[in-house]
DNA sequence: CGTACGATCTGCT
DNA sequence: GCAGATCGTACGA
């Protein structure tokens, strides 16, 4: 069985429970009409104001992060290094400005379209491993910032995957050395388990 | 207005 | 292992 996650799922607990409990979830998209779909295989949490980490560290509001601050349940794209766009969940309540990277798929369905994006021949380990090739695969560009996470376009859905709890790795998050202490704070999380997700 | 830099990926060594 | 790509954002002048 296979249900869309309801917007009330990412409003109503913290955001690092949310960022483990995604793992095994899957991400969605139709874009220019191509349907392509991958379940979720490695996450970052990121806690908000209080978070050095985090884009909205210290209270920080501008236009590129202002979507943080919507209710939860939106998407939150943004450029990285000028060439890579990251893929971001919205959670908690208005004004509460957390958010969770999607670092890694294993692609599920519209697999040609993944290879054709990822100018790959076939499906490996890696294809879709790193948030920049997350958005490559699903054609997810700076377009599908603030959308909901229950739309025409991206969707989230939970295809009834169990990932057992000893599969889900735990650990200090990729890039952010300049955190200082919160930088090793153990919010990312991924699983290697993708024989789960085959056939 | 100027400028420094980043929640990265790839290809080459 | 490492350099280069490449540009919007943030922030200070």
């Amino acid at each position: 069985m296979s249900r869309i996650l309801h917007s009330s799922y990412y409003l109503h607990h913290d955001v690092v429970f949310l960022a483990k409990d995604l793992i095994g979830k899957t991400l969605c998209t139709r874009i220019n009409s191509k349907l392509t779909c991958g379940v979720i295989t490695e996450t970052e949490a990121y806690a908000g104001e209080g978070d050095k980490a985090s884009h909205a560290y210290g209270g920080r509001r501008t236009n590129r992060t202002e979507v943080m601050y919507s209710q939860g349940g939106v998407s939150y794209v943004y450029l990285c290094y000028g060439i890579h766009r990251l893929f971001n969940i919205v959670t908690n309540q208005q004004d509460v400005p957390h958010a969770i990277l999607i670092r890694a798929i294993w692609p599920i369905e519209g697999v040609d379209e993944v290879l054709k994006r990822r100018g790959a021949a076939k499906l490996t380990n890696n294809l879709c491993v790193g948030p920049g090739k997350v958005t490559q695969a699903l054609g997810i560009d700076l377009q599908h910032n603030n959308l909901p996470l229950n739309g025409k376009q991206i969707w989230l859905r939970d295809d009834g995957f169990k990932v057992k709890k000893a599969d889900i790795h735990t650990g200090p998050r990729i890039g952010v050395d300049y955190a200082g202490l919160d930088a090793k704070l153990p919010y990312r999380f991924w699983t290697t388990e993708y024989e789960l997700f085959k056939h």
